[in-house]
RNA sequence: GCCCCCAUCGUCUAGCGGCCUAGGACACCGCCCUUUCACGGCGGCGGCACGGGUUCGAAUCCCGUUGGGGGUACCA
């Protein structure tokens, strides 16, 4: 446990995080691009361990890169969590004691630690290029690959003076610490990484602009965050951030360090990490194609987490009672879309009648088949037939085809391929007797219809149910398939059904 | 090259030394229900990467091998 001691040792030592702290987290992303999978499954667990913990979500925007972050993928972002019901304790849009939020507008500060790491020592002037370092790797006889090799750690200054001299421009690296890092992952234990395995890394660019890799934690530290909770790609990371984090107690900038918590990658088809460009990775192509919250929420949770053995179903109240960062996996979740839709679909069918039906009227807007403000006849016909449909789909955005017939006039049904193609060869006969057996229906209710077709087609006609109704759910929908065809009929009338029949026997 | 992470059905996972003849979910395949499609119900297929230890006993602990992933930037 030598190593383990060793990292504590009195130099360096830095107040923990314990279970008295309260609880801190932050989401932190950089603005580039739309929002994918992975982000918002972090977003999630440092919210869900927030809410659980009764702690704070800080929601801070790292945009220190002005080449790649755009304001757009910034809105995106906010709409993305609003959408998803995310909410934030302190951070852009609702502010905080920590103001600013975005990285881009705390330059002033980010001086000042600097000027102070500079005073303590604990960064330095460097003034090699990669090609020089490299060269030297050579003529040692190492691996040209080492990384930074300390050159400029002891200049003196007559070097100094120099390369000054020649008008070549610094960054500031951190010192690293000449000894095993070790730190205690809350979802993989203990890991060490040993000394002289991290190169002094560049703090600070030539022209003076900080990196991601003093901003993050100085942010960090700033805003008193006690739970670091982000995903495995920043794990190798970590030991650069636990020097800096010492350098910065040091110079009285941190109070204490943080723990850390690498969540698993999100994995795509294959063994790649589910990229950008990967369609599954968007987030709103999900919500266009009609994810709900819940839904999605739920299956994102199931990515390295779990409630119990044996439930993979549950509500974000569940996930908030119960999600303990602990518990969660370290191994690669593969992104499993069809699993996706089917937790989606349960969810859809949970939601109260109601609520189902006013969710689906975005999509049908976006299709077409309403307008802003729906009609009254609109809004009857999707009453209805909501509850048809909410038990046959998965994603709210099946629900339009499935019921464009109800909105589309009479004389505008259009007949399918594989509707036409499994017509019956005595169609008219069949269509002739629909129509004789419905036309004296005096109450137009779902049962009297079927047992006035179940008699006129299925006894008097002979013909099997399957093939009976077949001609009359063509004649109605134009499809070969459609919500349950009676429930149907009376959603558009009698006179609605028959001209439709009628139109169809020709 | 060096450093670090990961390893249970095709996929997500339960399992934290004996409750395991390894449980659940998705997918897949049957059957039932049924006016189509779904939903629902029932059943089936299918896994502890490999090799050494430790132990009376290992999917569970240790070591190694193999495989996969990430890092090694004046990106984040």
């Amino acid at each position: 446990m030598t190593t383990a001691s060793a990292s504590n040792a009195a130099p360096s030592a830095i107040p923990a995080v314990n279970a008295e702290t309260p609880v801190r987290v932050r989401f932190c992303p950089s603005p580039t691009g739309t929002p994918h999978v992975g982000l918002i499954r972090t977003a999630l667990f440092n919210w869900a361990y927030a809410r659980h913990t009764g702690g704070k979500l800080i929601f801070r925007i790292e945009d220190t890169d002005s080449a790649r972050d755009s304001e757009e993928s910034y809105h995106q972002l906010l709409d993305a969590l609003k959408w998803l019901g995310i909410n934030w304790d302190e951070g852009v849009e609702v502010g905080g004691p920590h103001e600013p939020y975005r990285q881009s507008q705390r330059g002033d500060i980010y001086q000042d630690v600097i000027a102070k790491l500079k005073d303590g020592g604990h960064v330095y002037e460097s003034y090699s290029t990669p090609d020089e370092i490299e060269a030297r790797h050579k003529a040692a006889g190492r691996d040209p690959k080492l990384g930074y090799d300390g050159f400029d750690r002891h200049l003196t200054e007559e070097q100094l003076a120099q390369f000054k001299a020649e008008g070549r421009e610094a960054v500031l690296r951190l010192r690293m610490p000449d000894e095993d890092l070790t730190f205690n992952d809350l979802v993989r234990g203990e890991i060490t990484f040993k000394a002289g395995s991290v190169p002094d890394f560049a703090v600070v660019r030539a022209n003076g602009a900080p990196l991601y890799t003093l901003v993050n934690p100085v942010d960090d530290a700033l805003m008193g965050i006690t739970h670091v909770l982000r995903g495995e790609d920043l794990l190798s990371s970590t030991p650069r951030q636990i020097a800096l984090y010492r350098a910065l107690y040091a110079i009285g900038v941190a109070e204490y360090m943080p723990e850390f918590g690498h969540l698993p990658y999100v994995m795509g088809q294959g063994n790649k990490k589910l990229s950008k460009r990967d369609p599954e990775s968007s987030l709103f192509l999900h919500r266009e194609r009609g994810f709900i919250p819940e839904g999605l929420l739920n299956y994102l949770s199931l990515l390295g987490w779990s409630l119990s053995a044996d439930e993979d179903i549950f509500t974000v109240e569940q996930l908030v009672a119960n999600f303990d960062i602990h518990d969660v996996l370290g191994n690669p979740a593969r992104f499993d879309i069809k699993k996706a839709e089917a937790i989606n679909g349960t969810h859809v069918r949970m939601l109260a009648p109601e609520d189902f039906k006013e969710r689906l009227v975005p999509y049908l807007r976006a299709a077409g088949f309403v307008g802003e403000i729906l009609t009254p006849r609109q809004e009857e016909i999707l009453a209805e037939a909501a509850p048809l449909v909410q038990e046959r789909i998965t994603l709210l955005g099946e629900a339009p085809e499935m019921l464009a017939f109800l909105f589309k006039a009479d004389d505008a049904i259009d007949v399918a391929d594989d509707a036409r193609k499994g017509l019956p060869a005595n169609l008219e006969e069949v269509l002739d007797a629909a129509l004789a057996a419905l036309e004296p229906i005096d109450e137009w209710n779902a049962e009297n219809i079927q047992t006035a077709l179940k008699q006129a087609l299925v006894e008097d006609l002979g013909i099997k149910p399957r093939a009976a109704f077949g001609p009359v759910r063509t004649a109605i929908s134009g499809r070969r398939i459609s919500p349950p065809l009676f429930e149907s009929m009376v959603i558009l009338g009698k006179d609605s059904s028959l001209a439709r029949v009628r139109a169809f026997r020709g």
